[in-house]
DNA sequence: ACGGAAGGCTGAGCAAAATCAGTGCTTGCG
DNA sequence: CGCAAGCACTGATTTTGCTCAGCCTTCCGT
């Protein structure tokens, strides 16, 4: 019977079988918890540029202000994953980050984690490569947007998060719940609110995929994954990759 | 009196300013130095899971390939830039690359990499934080493609090669040579061949920059700052960021 | 020298997605 | 309670950029 752990946890230990005792200091990196609101963005007020964050509970979007009053997003951010990790390594603010919803956040000093990463190495690995996941999904991303249409975007968009959401536990893979307003949908896809509207309606009459009411429901994942061309090695890996 | 150094000691140094036994080091590094013809997927062919290399001379695009035969391009390499960096370290062979000309380019054991950190630290930094100029400018290129029109990205992706290649010595802030074919652009910009010939036409009517026989020449750099709405953060330095 | 492939360039028609201009529903608030 | 804000949703219209089809030039290999 496995215990339950944090999102953080349960997302590094799909990577790396982890023992119980880098579990037990990946929960001491928990230390001080914070709450954000919605729609605050967060570069601004707290002292994001000293100490960076893991995710506990509820969603983050990173993105870019462009003149002109538009935005790109670039990622959301789900239980699990960090915030401003980036910033913290390298003294870059480079986006902003604005909480989607209300948030539970744990606050990591730099220091804490490179101690972290003496004690246990595999961690070290472990979170490297979750940073280049995450610079590997900001390219799938950016592969979307370019080549293909709006249709194929979403279908991916949805099957990213579902993904992602299974790994932390939040989720399977017929469905989750998604607090996302199509407003932020279409900023993260490129498309305009009105277009982002239509196309889920086009997905649900063709009884592919329903996203109503904060839920997204996965009708036929196959016929989903054909359309979006969505990588298959990502949805198929249910221990870790590593031992 | 500057000395002449590789393009990628010209670009470190323009993060740090590097001591000659710096430079030392780095030009160390460049053992054993390879060709690629134009064109051959490299991926594939050399033993590019093993070593990574330093871009000598020549360019190089990264790309991901979408069923319907239409691809992507992720990023160009110029003189001076890490290839295949992220494969060495952690084992992903995320997307394909392929020189756009004939290429020369030094081969890196991961261990002599390593072993250099060691020996200068500073070194680390300023290759990481050259990695994590990468990944901005990925994040850049989403932004771009996502919520700029065609002429704005065109403009965009013209000035970001001018500034990059100025940065390593090749071209100044009125223009550079340029090997890209109308549709290797277009599968950056995620635009047509046919359309960005339009565009390239539109921005050399406009008085504003001319692409013509592998020569890109800047007209009006306020006028094509201010249309890509260019950060010009990257534009004004000219020394060393840290000392 | 010649044929073919690549690349630049152009026009015409079309398709995808944006914009504009609304309607209705819910929710939070003074 | 009643009002305003935010979100989902829709039709009509316009814009942007794509596709198709073709022409011309240069360069390269035989």
């Amino acid at each position: 019977m496995k215990v339950q752990h944090s999102p953080f946890a349960r997302k590094l230990g799909a990577f790396i079988a982890l023992s119980s005792t880098e579990i037990q200091v990946l929960d001491r990196l928990h230390s001080r918890r914070r709450t954000f609101p919605a729609g605050r963005d967060m570069s601004h007020e707290g002292q994001t540029d000293q100490a960076a964050y893991i995710l506990a509970s509820g969603w983050v979007c990173s993105y870019k202000l462009l003149p002109g009053g538009t935005r790109q997003i670039v990622d959301f951010q789900i239980p699990g994953d960090f915030l401003g990790l980036r910033s913290v390594l390298l003294r870059t603010t480079d986006h902003n980050i604005e909480p989607v919803t209300k948030i539970e956040a744990s606050e990591v000093m730099a220091s804490d984690l490179l101690d972290a990463f003496n004690d246990t190495p595999r961690l070290a690995a472990a979170v490297l490569w979750a940073a280049s996941r995450d610079e590997a999904m900001v390219v799938e991303h950016l592969v979307c947007i370019g080549r293909r249409d709006a249709k194929e975007r979403t279908a991916h968009f949805l099957l990213e998060l579902s993904v992602r959401l299974k790994l932390v536990g939040l989720g399977t893979a017929h469905g989750y719940s998604c607090p996302l307003s199509q407003y932020l949908i279409a900023d993260a896809l490129g498309l305009s609110a009105v277009h982002v509207n239509r196309v889920l309606r086009e997905l649900r009459e063709d009884g592919l995929v329903t996203f109503q009411q904060g839920k997204v429901t996965i009708h036929d994942l196959d016929a989903l994954v054909a359309l979006a061309d969505f990588d298959k090695a990502y949805l198929d890996h249910d221990g870790p990759m590593l031992r």
